[in-house]
Order: structure tokens, then C-alpha cells, then sequence
RNA sequence: GGGCCCAUAGCUCAGUCGGUAGAGCAGCGGCCUUUUAAGCCGUUGGUCGCGCGUUCGAGUCGCGCUGGGCCCA
């Protein structure tokens, strides 16, 4: 409504620069160095002091963001940024040339500029460039947050994310690690011979997982699609045609609430490999993990919260019914007998416990007693065949399944099968599965016919596992929220203004 | 879905018992040729998230709504 003062003030002084004779928006910018690259050659002040570096007679061109502004007389100290890194720009009016000293006074903090001049040391220490040029690139129409506290608002940090990753530094910083904590993944994955492929992000039929999806539409087919809750059933095919080991890291939808640890997309890595099970896989994470938080945070042990949680292999195993047992302080005799775990469950107020089914139970009092405990790296194991419907069951007993999820920081990081294998045994899975949806759990596998067909053609013995990404970096950054490594995590529209007397 | 908490200037935050709006930064005008959250003098800027109510009087109390945060299921 009211135009604001600090775009009109801009917008003025913009008027003036172009007055100058400047062309205010460059199709480029000049320079010779990045800032970090400088910072990485010069920003020892004992190796570099101040004459040394005048001797190099060394002549840089450097762009930034303007993000202060001192303003003393007839001399000018500005700081600089570009992707986390910060130079000094000294402007003195006798050095700087004609219309360097016009154009610094209509320089706000949040303008791009490039200065041109030699590298000195100021006899504070600070490396800084002493500007005979300077180049306007762009002006900021907006001011900065305030330079000291930076963006406190989460709110208007995530819907803003930009203002966030300029005024915080350490928000930058998290997300240029996790993009390094991704590659690092990948360079492991290829390391051990996988390849990475794309499968369908929308599906006809959404499977590999239980858990509500995202409906759409394709108009020229006239038919329903859904965003994918995982890629498993599409790899696995490519394992049936010949594929050894393949991975892919992408995003999930999963329709369903948002939390400290969910947003309804998210990354996932899934892998299979051909002639391995569940030992593999856990060798594999082991191998992974420790990997990743060596290379890219430099230590196996690091911060969480006030712990240290230790990536070194090898992790700690346990069977659920022993998780259960031990954090619950349950009698291990107890898990044994169906009776029992019903009264267990309603002891531990959970819900529907006279209706569930044993398996289910079990899992319920899993998260109910040990998930929020397992803060260092541990795999459990022997999970109810009636939360696996893809799952070879394990040796010798029919009720339980060879699957483990790996848990770190209280958090399900990663879930791994030897996956089912037996098409049979597979279709009479599903239809358990649409007995459950039928009874109204919408969050029941559907049938995929043409995923059974391709285990009738022949599905070798295999190992899979998913791994969650956000999570992973969440914990190898110390982010205590999972919108804290996503950059623009999902957020209710904000009402939107009053038209206002125009129309 | 339930509980608790938050929303005041562009940003960070005060605002007492209900008495008519404050600071710092930023902005604007000055002084200052090696500053570091530079300093000094002066100064602009407010639909106190939105609505209804109580009251002589509401940023403050009550109810509802919106958005966000944390905890729980």
C-alpha cells in the first residue's frame, strides 16, 4: 500500500548510477580470482604479511555481495561475500578512480560489485583488496536482515530460504556440506560397483512401501498417477533383467503429517545387489557411513546434541524382541507369548492393542520402549512378518523376517531386506496386504500384477536396503530438524493480502 | 488429532498494574584517509498477525481465526 522507504531511497540512488554513465545490470562481472581461492593462497597473515604482499604487486579483481559498509571520511572499508568467503574492499578517495568515489557513496549493503586493485594487509591483519576500480553489478532493491543477529525467524527463514543462507553463515555452510555428504555417497556407491539409475518418480501404481501417496493426473492418458513412496519395486525389476548392483538417490512423497524428522518429500538412496543378503547390506552401510563421516566431516566420532555418536565400524546388532526387552526392561520370556505382548501393548497404552495383531504389536512396542534410545548406530533385527511384506522370511521360523533398520540418534535411518524372492510366496503377501487395505488401512500395499510377473521370469537372491538422506545429513551436521537440511521444506501458504482499493 | 508457547519498525528485541509506542542495527543529513557490530551529532520510520468482545480507555484482559515453533499420539 504504502511505498516502502528503504525500496524508494534505492531506487533513487539507482536513478544516479545510471546517471553516471554506468550500466547498472552487466551481462558480466570482471574478475581474476575467487574469493575463496584467495583466501586459501593469502589468508596466512604471518606467511603474507603486509609487505610481502605489496612486493607481489599482485592485481585482483574480485565480485561480491556487499555485506558491510564503514564509512570513515574519505576512507571506505566494505566486506565482500561470495559463497561463504569474505574480502576487505579498501577504498581510499585518492586511489580509487574516476567515478569509483561517486558510485561508493550510492552503494548499499546487499549490491554486487567488483573491485579491482592490489591485495594489501591492513595493519589490523585483514586481507583486503586496496579498489582503484569499481565495477557495479547489481543493486538490491531490499535491505539485509540485521548484519549482527542475522534471520531469527524460523518461519520467515524457511519460506525465505535466500535470506536465510545470506545472513547465517552456518545455514550455508550446512547445506554445502550436505551437497558434499551426497557426493561423497555416491562416489562410495560407484567405489563398490553400483550404478545409478532413474526410475519412475510417478507410477501407476504406487508401491515398495506403506505409506499414503500423492495422486495426480495425466491428461492426454486420461489416467491416475501417483508420486512415488519408493523406487523398490521398479529396481528390483532391473535386477530381474540383468542389472548386478544399482542404486538410486531421489525423492519420495509420502502423504503424511510433517515433524521435526518427516517432510512429505524427502531423499532416499535405495540399492540392490544381486547374490547378497542382509549381512552384505549391513557390511555395506558399515562401510558407508563410517566412509562419509570420515571424508566429509573429517572423524568418525562426532556431535549430537550433547553426545558424540561413533560411526566406526562395526554397529551394534540386535533383535527386536531384544531391543524391546532390554530398553523396556521387559523379560525376554515375556515377547515370547502372544498373551503376554497384548498385555505388554496395553500397559504401554498403545492403541487398538486388543485388536492388532501380535506382529504388529511387537513393532509398537519396539517404538514405544527402544527406538528414541538407540542413539548409536544400531542394526535391529527380526522384524514380524507382518510388517514386511517384502521380506524373505527368516531360516527356521516362519513368523519373522530377515530385515534389519539401522537406527542412529533415536531416528530409523535405513531399512534393509533379503528380499522376497518366491513369486507365490510373494502374491499371497499382497494379498494379505488387500485384505488389510480392504479393512480399511490405506496405507496397505496395492497389488502390482506386472511386479509379480517379473519375479516369475526369475529374481535371483538379493540384497536392498534404503537409506534416508535428510536424516543421514540431519545427524553428520548436528541438525536437530529435518527442515534445518532441507533447503525449501514444505510450508503452508501464507494468506494471501487484501486486494486493496485497486482493481 | 491433543497440549503448551510465539507473532510489536526492514531486522534483532524491550514494553511494569490496562492509561494512548521504545532501544540497537538498518535508512536519511552531517563530521571523520587503516576501520572490524567502527565512532560522534541530528533525524525518518508503527493497521502492535487478523477479527470480535470486556472497558471511560486494550500492544497488554477474554473468545475466535491465521501462520509458526516445541512436546505428545
Amino acid at each position: 500500500m504504502q511505498p516502502n522507504q528503504y525500496r524508494d531511497a534505492r531506487l533513487e540512488k539507482l536513478g544516479k548510477l545510471k546517471a553516471l554513465g554506468l550500466d547498472i545490470w552487466p551481462r558480466k562481472a570482471e574478475r581474476t580470482h575467487g574469493l575463496a581461492q584467495l583466501a586459501e593462497a593469502y589468508a596466512d597473515a604471518e606467511a603474507w604479511p603486509n609487505e610481502k604482499l605489496e612486493a607481489l604487486g599482485l592485481t585482483v579483481s574480485v565480485m561480491g555481495r556487499v555485506l558491510t559498509i564503514r564509512e570513515m571520511g574519505k576512507s571506505v572499508f566494505a566486506h565482500l561475500t561470495e559463497n561463504g568467503e569474505k574480502i576487505q574492499a579498501f577504498f581510499r578517495m585518492n586511489d580509487v578512480a574516476e567515478p569509483g568515489w561517486d558510485v561508493l557513496k550510492l552503494l548499499d549493503m546487499g549490491d554486487f560489485v567488483s573491485v579491482t586493485g592490489p591485495l594489501m594487509r591492513t595493519k589490523t591483519g585483514e586481507l583486503s583488496v586496496r579498489v582503484k576500480t569499481v565495477q557495479f553489478l547489481a543493486k538490491a532493491l531490499l535491505p539485509l536482515p540485521e548484519k549482527w543477529h542475522g534471520l531469527q525467524d524460523k518461519e520467515q527463514r524457511y519460506r525465505q530460504r535466500y535470506l536465510d543462507l545470506v545472513s547465517n553463515p552456518e545455514v550455508l555452510k550446512t547445506f554445502q556440506t550436505r551437497s558434499r555428504i551426497v557426493s561423497a555417497v555416491r562416489r562410495f556407491m560407484e567405489g563398490q560397483g553400483y550404478l545409478e539409475v532413474e526410475t519412475p518418480m510417478m507410477q501407476p501404481i504406487p508401491g515398495g512401501a506403506t505409506a499414503r501417496p500423492f495422486t495426480t493426473h495425466h491428461n492426454a492418458l486420461d489416467m491416475p498417477l501417483y508420486l512415488r513412496i519408493a523406487p523398490e519395486l521398479y529396481l528390483k525389476r532391473l535386477i530381474v533383467g540383468g542389472f548386478e548392483k544399482v542404486f538410486e538417490i531421489n525423492r519420495n512423497f509420502r502423504n503424511e503429517g510433517l515433524s521435526v524428522r518427516h517432510n512429505p518429500e524427502f531423499t532416499m538412496m535405495e540399492m540392490y545387489e544381486a547374490g547378497s543378503d542382509l549381512r552384505d547390506m549391513m557390511a555395506l552401510t558399515e562401510g558407508l557411513l563410517s566412509t562419509v563421516a570420515r571424508d566429509i566431516m573429517g572423524a568418525e566420532a562426532l556431535p549430537w546434541g550433547d553426545q558424540v555418536i561413533s560411526y566406526a565400524a562395526p554397529f551394534r546388532r540386535l533383535t527386536m524382541k531384544d531391543a524391546i526387552a532390554e530398553f523396556g526392561g521387559i523379560e525376554r520370556h515375556l515377547l515370547e507369548d502372544d498373551t503376554s505382548i497384548r498385555t505388554l501393548a496395553k500397559a504401554a497404552h498403545i492403541e487398538d492393542a486388543d485388536t492388532k495383531i501380535t506382529g504388529v504389536l511387537l513393532g509398537d512396542l519396539f517404538e514405544h520402549h527402544a527406538e528414541k534410545q538407540l542413539v548409536q548406530p544400531t542394526f535391529i533385527t527380526d522384524y514380524p512378518i507382518e510388517l514386511s511384506p517384502l521380506t524373505k522370511t527368516l531360516e527356521g521360523d516362519e513368523r519373522f523376517v530377515d530385515r534389519f533398520e539401522l537406527f542412529i540418534g533415536g531416528m530409523e535411518i535405513a531399512n534393509a531386506y533379503s528380499e522376497l524372492n518366491d513369486p507365490v510366496d510373494q502374491m499371497a503377501r499382497f494379498q494379505a496386504q488387500m485384505v488389510e487395505r480392504e479393512a480399511g488401512n490405506d496405507e496397505a500395499m496395492h497389488l502390482d500384477q506386472d511386479f509379480i510377473t517379473s519375479l516369475e521370469h526369475g529374481f535371483p537372491p538379493t540384497g536392498g536396503e534404503g537409506i534416508g538422506i535428510d536424516r543421514l545429513v540431519m545427524l553428520l551436521t548436528n541438525s536437530a530438524s529435518i527442515r534445518d537440511v532441507i533447503l525449501f521444506p514444505l510450508m503452508r501458504p501464507m494468506k494471501p493480502q487484501e486486494a486493496g482499493e485497486s482493481e
